[in-house]
DNA sequence: CGCGGGTTTGAGGGGTTTCAATACTAGTGG
DNA sequence: CCACTAGTATTGAAACCCCTCAAACCCGCG
C-alpha cells in the first residue's frame, strides 16, 4: 500500500494530518458501503480488510500492517466496497479524504507515486487470486505466512527467529478460503515437516528456503 | 477499467494516440514481467489477463472488453506482473506509456479520474476474491456469466436474448478456479434448471432475476 | 476424409468440509 | 487463588464437492 515514504513529501504529508487516534482490538473501523470522510494511516498494530456474502461467509482480502494506508481506494471513490476491522489494538493517523486527495492529485509527482501504490496493490491482489484459484491448502497457507514474514521484515518488525502473529486459525482460514479446522490440520503438518511452527501467537519459520520456494 | 470517456478529455486523449493495430485471436499480447513501452485501449474483441504457477496452472484474472485499457497498472509501474492474451481477434489503439502517464498525472482532474478507475478495478477484484474464496462452483460460474452480461449491456454489446460469448469451458474454468470438466457439468445443471444456456458460443440468459440473485 | 480442439459422460479417488466432542487458554469476577 | 466462561485449538468420523483419468462424441477445417 501507499506508505508516503521515499521522499521529502513524507514531511509534507504530515502537515495534512488532522490528529492521531486509537481503536480497540476487534473494533470494526468501517463497514461495506460506508462513505467515510476520513482516511487513516496505520501506525501501530494489525487490521484487515474483508467482505462477507449474504449468508455470512467471510473473505479476508488483505492484512494491513504498520505504515499502510486505510484505505487506498478511498483516494478514488467516496464509497468503499469492503469492511475494515482492527485485529489488535491499533493507532492511526487521521487525514481528511478530500484534502489528501487534493494534495496528491494536485502534484504530478505525488499522483505518480499514488499510481505506483495502486499498481503495487493490484499486483498483490492478482497474486492472491492465483493462490485462491489454483493452489492447494498447504500452498495457500505457506504463501500467506511467507508473505506476512516478508512484509514484516521489510518494515523491521520481525525478529530473526520469527515474529508475533496475532491471527487465529479462523483468520488464516478466511484469508485463504479454507475452514479453520483444515487450517489447524495443515499447520500440524507443517510443524511435523519442520517447515514452521505457529503457537501462542508466535510464528517461527524453521526452513525459510523451502517456505519461500512453495 | 479506465475508459477515457465521460468528458471532453476523450477527444484530447485521441491526440495522444499513436496508431491503431490488430492482433490475431489467441495471440499473447504481453508476458508476465514484461516492461512494455506502449499501452493499449481495446477497441473491438475480447482479451484476458492471466497468471500461471510454475507448474502450469493458469488463473484468469479478468476479461478485457471493448473500451477497457490494457493495462491500467502500467500507469503506475513499468513492469506488469501478469500476461495478457487475445481471446478473439482484437483491434486496439496504441498509446505511449510515458506520454499517457504524463498526460494523466499532469492534470489534477484527469489524475482523479484515473484514481477512480483504479478504485473501480480494485472493487471488482475484491469481489472476485470473495467469489474464489467463499463461493461454490455453481455460484462462481453464475456470477461470472452475470458479470459479463452486465458489462456487455453497459457497453451496448448484448442483445436482449443473450450475447456472443467467445469463451471455452476451459476459460471459464481458469477464471473460476475450477476444472473444465466440472464447468461442463455445472453448465448442464444450469441448462436443466432453466437458468441459462450456453452453446456454440452464444449465451442465453433465461432467468435473469434468479441469476442476478445468486 | 482425417485431424485437433472442445464438449460430454462415467467411474473412481482425494482434498476439504461438516459435524461433534474434547481440551486448551486467557480473561473475569468472586 | 480459584472457579467460571468464552473463545480457540485439536482430534476423529463421515460426507461431499470437486478433481483426475479416460473414453466417446461432436464439430469446424484443412
Amino acid at each position: 500500500m501507499y506508505d508516503g515514504s521515499g521522499a521529502e513529501d513524507g514531511s509534507r504529508i504530515e502537515a495534512l494530518r488532522l490528529r492521531c487516534t486509537t481503536f480497540a482490538a476487534r473494533r470494526t473501523i468501517c463497514y461495506e458501503g460506508d462513505a467515510p470522510t476520513e482516511l487513516f494511516q496505520l501506525f501501530d498494530g494489525w487490521a484487515f480488510r474483508y467482505k462477507v456474502t449474504r449468508d455470512g461467509r467471510r473473505q479476508i482480502l488483505s492484512f494491513i500492517l504498520p505504515g499502510d494506508l486505510i484505505d487506498l481506494p478511498l483516494l478514488g471513490t467516496e464509497r468503499i466496497a469492503h469492511a475494515v476491522k482492527a485485529l489488535t489494538a491499533i493507532s492511526v493517523c487521521v487525514f481528511s479524504r478530500t484534502e489528501l486527495a487534493d494534495f496528491i492529485y494536485g502534484d504530478a509527482e505525488r499522483a505518480r507515486r499514488a499510481g505506483a501504490a495502486f499498481a503495487a496493490q493490484s499486483a498483490a491482489t492478482d497474486e492472491q487470486m492465483l493462490d485462491l484459484g489454483q493452489r492447494s491448502a498447504f500452498e495457500r497457507i505457506a504463501r500467506l505466512l511467507n508473505h506476512l514474514a516478508v512484509q514484516l521484515r521489510k518494515r523491521g518488525l520481525a525478529e530473526a527467529e520469527g515474529f508475533r502473529l496475532p491471527l487465529t486459525q479462523s483468520h488464516i482460514a478466511d484469508a485463504t478460503g479454507l475452514t479453520a479446522v483444515h487450517v489447524g490440520r495443515t499447520l500440524r503438518e507443517m510443524r511435523k515437516s519442520k517447515l514452521l511452527s505457529l503457537a501462542q501467537g508466535w510464528l517461527t519459520i524453521e526452513d525459510p528456503e523451502s517456505l519461500a520456494a512453495i
